[in-house]
DNA sequence: CGATTATATAACACTATTGTTATATAACCG
DNA sequence: CGGTTATATAACAATAGTGTTATATAATCG
């Protein structure tokens, strides 16, 4: 499960997730990612290198150029191991501890 | 948007993924929750206010106890939002890009 | 070949995160 | 009330993350 962690860790960035949206787009060039933030083209290439060691995007080479795109392997790690959760949430033992907790204040 | 900074940021530590896949078998007080771990008693007790500051549990007040258990919150904004991501990978879009890069090699 | 374009990397500063120990608070027990 | 138990907070050190500028690499264009 190491690689939950550089999942989640790079999906807890705000420019990363924003990354991620347009490339929800289609493919994208690192110049077409820089140019809609405040942003440096470095600053953009990190951002890249930890989504791509994060199993998020995947590059090709293409001449000079290096368009990304979505890959699913990290999506699909964090759903199964999110699964967990949901699975916990909809039991009943939550629930009834819930159900007491609310009660309290009333008797 | 903020919240999922917090959440993501939350679940990228091993630590606090443990501890939510403890709080999955149900309710745990911050002593049940230190034992496992071998961490001291104010790490645990940091972990669980960002947890909580995340919307991923919630506690209550029982005598000198504070019980924690899971918080559906959190976990519905992440499933929403990578909900995006996952329609995003199924579309032909990114399909026909990877066919593309696949063939490039061969003709 | 030399200039330009696209991207990566190094070095550095700043801030945030995580852990520790020591201490505070507050309920409980006898 | 005084001691114990459960938890929180403060202060600090060590480490990691993010951004910047300057510079390297490498393909493309004239």
């Amino acid at each position: 499960m190491a690689n939950l962690d550089a999942a989640f860790s790079a999906l807890a960035d705000p420019t990363r997730r924003a990354i991620l949206a347009r490339l929800a787009l289609g493919e994208a060039t690192v110049m077409e990612l820089v140019e809609p933030f405040e942003l440096t083209q470095p600053a953009i290439s990190r951002h890249l290198k930890v989504l791509e060691g994060a199993g998020l995007i995947v590059r090709r080479i293409e001449g000079t150029k290096r368009p990304c795109r979505l890959a699913p392997t990290a999506v699909t790690e964090i759903d199964q191991w999110l699964g967990m959760l949901r699975r916990a949430l909809e039991t009943n033992y939550d629930r009834l501890d819930g159900v007491l907790a609310a009660m309290k204040p009333e008797t």
